[in-house]
DNA sequence: AATCATGATTGCGT
DNA sequence: ACGCAATCATGATT
């Protein structure tokens, strides 16, 4: 395509310029009257010059004319020739780059929001993880996501039918493939090397991933804004419902000596509450420092919890068996506790 | 609309 | 990485 301003000059000055040549062609030609098609190499060149110009059917004439012309082969060595000399600026440095991080990065985020993921109904597993990272019981806030789950389906949507357009099984390679017939094919009337079919890939492949690339992005910058918008809990916090806060609370004012849950218990707490682990260390967080900023705001919650899990000890007593029950004396030195004394209420 | 309650976030120290 | 303390932002209550 660049080069034909370079056919042009070496039409004019290269060829002139060369005596070997033109001895060459006028023998060649002399005697071939046959066709009566008498032409110079301007008129060869300036076929090959215009041929992109004539119609589809007038151009294959006249490239197999060209092709069967007895002077093409001599020609098209020339051709190549010059051509190997001036495609030597062509060949700039451009080394293939290896998995490019941040495209890494952006597959990673789709990937974590549901939306590269397997086709699956409807991202299911995106909503699943919305509903854990907001901490509700599914009945309570699915009306809540259903809109966010709605609108991460149709980028899911979009974002599947437009990776499909450019993926490699797709149009990039049906494209690059009919670029490469179509080289292939003009190699014969112009000087294509391998070499340059492969640089042409390679643009094609580049750019391809590139319109992929943008579209990944401007997927992801979707998805942020939908979650911001959805999802912020902090914005859009809703107050765990009854059960979980009394589990919660049960928890707390049981083991009020030492009121941080390990790990596991916390899981198992996250998991009773139908809230997350960080929610559930975000709890007693806030309740530890509340407690003990206002002990005796916290005094009839404490008792009324106190003597729940009193109750609980008696009944589960017989059993004999306690996995977690309040296990440390109260007085071990965590919070001061309200101590369950029914007769003194709070001062 | 004020005020309180409460879950989440942030900055800091360990 | 965890907990504490302060703070934010929203929900609920008055």
């Amino acid at each position: 395509m660049d080069e034909q301003p370079r056919l042009m000059h070496s039409h004019g000055v290269g060829m002139a310029g060369h005596p070997g040549l033109a001895q060459h062609m006028q023998d060649g030609t002399a005697g071939t009257d046959g066709e009566g098609r008498k032409q110079d190499i301007g008129d060869i060149l300036q076929q090959i010059m215009t041929i992109t110009d004539q119609s589809l059917d007038e151009a294959q004439a006249r490239k197999h004319a060209l092709n069967c012309h007895r002077m093409k082969p001599a020609l098209f060595n020339v051709l190549c020739e010059i051509k190997e000399k001036t495609v030597l600026s062509i060949r700039g440095a451009q080394e293939e780059e290896p998995p490019d991080p941040q495209l890494m990065r952006l597959d990673n985020m789709l990937l974590a929001e549901g939306v590269a993921g397997p086709e699956k109904g409807g991202g299911s597993a995106a909503a699943a993880a919305a509903a854990a990272a907001t901490g509700g019981i599914g009945a309570d806030n699915s009306a809540e996501h259903s809109d966010y789950r709605a609108k991460l389906s149709q980028i899911r949507q979009i974002y599947h039918t437009e990776l499909e357009k450019y993926e490699q099984v797709g149009a990039c390679n049906e494209f690059t493939t009919h670029v490469m017939n179509l080289l292939r094919e003009q190699s014969r009337t112009r000087p294509i090397s391998p070499k340059e079919i492969e640089r042409m890939v390679g643009i094609i492949h580049r750019k391809f991933s590139s319109i992929q690339m943008q579209l990944k992005q401007s997927t992801c910058e979707a998805v942020m804004i939908l979650r911001s918008r959805f999802l912020d809990a902090r914005r859009k916090r809703r107050n765990f419902n009854k059960q979980a806060t009394e589990i919660l609370n049960e928890y707390f004012y049981s083991h009020l000596s030492n009121p941080y849950p390990s790990e596991e218990a916390k899981e198992e707490l996250a998991k009773k509450c139908g809230i997350t682990v960080s929610q559930v260390s975000n709890w007693f967080g806030n309740k530890r420092i509340r407690y003990k900023k206002n002990i005796s705001k916290f005094q009839e919650e404490a008792n009324m919890y106190a003597a729940r899990t009193a109750v609980n000890a008696t009944s589960v007593s017989a059993h004999g068996s306690q996995a977690n029950s309040p296990s440390t004396p109260n007085s071990a030195g965590g919070y001061p506790s309200p101590c369950y004394q029914p007769d003194r209420r709070i001062q």
